[in-house]
DNA sequence: CTTCGACTTGAACAAAGTGCAAGTCACTTC
DNA sequence: GAAGTGACTTGCACTTTGTTCAAGTCGAAG
């Protein structure tokens, strides 16, 4: 009963369902080809690799962000909804920043990344060499942010998943962890505490916050800086800063 | 000839060596056997499952960076010194990085990576809410530029392992990752410059621009709102910055 | 009707994590 | 010193998962 043939679309669209529920390790190619109905190394003919797969669906998944409209919104606003974005990206679908970490997004990883920050500021308005660190500096926020996000993502999983056995094995995790974090005395308290989190507590404004108090501080690097200078090399002075 | 009995430290610091040299990936249990003049499943007795060794081996290494001394240096210095550390600690080792991002470090992660922030901040003299806010700021900043610079690094372990074949492969990355981006017009120089970058080439100083810039706007945050309160809760009063 | 190329399939291989029954060896106990 | 105990090691084998491959099926073109 082989239904209409496999197409590519179709089969990256399938990954992306699978990644989003289950992470990176939730994607298998038996599994996947059980979902779209076909033997496993079906896939194999329009695919070239797992790898090959994941970064596909990653490149699909780039384009769920959207330039912000310069001409309506001042550069803060736009960079800001900016930023939003791609953090919401980034948890929508948490595996994105796993294919990250492990190698699987670099080849063109760099140049890409680099790309979709710099469309932060560019789309603000900002250019020239300047606007390569600011926004290299939002980004890298935004990132962190995300793998934070995404480990939590992942832990939740693991704990529906499997039950209370999987709880059990977190509760191990965290008393191995404080033995290690006793040996610093003042964050004792803190860790107890947070140890005792629901994690599925609603989120603090913590990446709101740290968006805003960057761009003050880019803000006022950047102005105190533009007076001298129209040029767009001069990275050189920017080492007395530290 | 089986030599001394295998212990748990040894174990752990020859799995770090393998987990620095070749990665997450580079590590598998055989090798480590190997390495280690024992079989394979020797291992297991000391250790209850190859996650559990990562984690393990994370633990040892978070030991490394150290609380500045607040006697003799400004806060300032102190978080500057401590972020710096931070980074060049998941510089070294760029698998923490994606243990974090996979989950493995999780279950105390939220806490432990939280705590390490804290001492940032906590190192420097800061204390109560806004110190949790402003520590996970520039906690983040620091685990997106290790984020970035962890996937770097398991780019050119590939294109040093397995020679030009690699190299080939990466360029086709490249030519693909490009076919998307070209659909951001403005974004295409850049691109191309980018592609044609020395991934050995000297790293620019974007680290250490972002971090003051984001002290900075920390500083003016939060003495902005010092004056009015000396309490400890306070997260309502937040919500009106974003 | 034949052929060709797009596409699918099942069997099979290799790598890697892990459990298990059976050992070995040092040290204690009588 | 003999027997035993428990720490530690080993080889085998099972499982999951990525991937290859020879052998198909099927629809359209000639």
């Amino acid at each position: 009963m082989p239904r209409d043939t496999l197409t590519r679309e179709q089969i990256v669209q399938t990954a992306i369902e699978l990644l989003d529920a289950d992470g990176l390790e939730g994607l298998n190619m038996r599994s996947l080809g059980r979902r779209l109905d076909s033997a496993a190394t079906a896939v194999y003919w329009h695919v070239k690799s797992k790898d090959n797969l994941v970064t596909l669906a990653g490149d699909q998944v780039w384009d769920e962000i959207e330039l912000p409209d310069l001409q309506t919104v001042d550069w803060r606003s736009a960079a800001t909804s900016m930023a939003t974005d791609l953090y919401a990206m980034f948890t929508r679908h948490p595996w994105l920043v796993q294919a990250l970490a492990s190698h699987l997004f670099h080849g063109s990883g760099k140049a890409r990344h680099d790309d979709h920050t710099l469309a932060v500021y560019e789309a603000a308005g900002f250019v020239g060499a300047e606007a390569d660190q600011a926004a290299a500096t939002v980004f890298m926020f935004v990132l962190g942010n995300a793998l934070g996000e995404s480990a939590n993502a992942s832990l939740k999983r693991r704990l529906g998943r499997d039950g209370g056995d999987a709880e059990e094995r977190i509760r191990d995790t965290v008393a191995q962890a404080s033995e290690t974090a006793m040996r610093f005395p003042r964050l004792r308290a803190r860790l107890e505490a947070a140890a005792a989190t629901d994690y599925g507590a609603a989120p603090d404004n913590s990446f709101e916050f740290g968006l805003q108090a960057i761009f003050d501080g880019l803000e006022s690097q950047l102005a105190a800086r533009r007076p001298g200078r129209g040029g767009v090399s001069g990275r050189g002075d920017l080492d007395r800063v530290v």
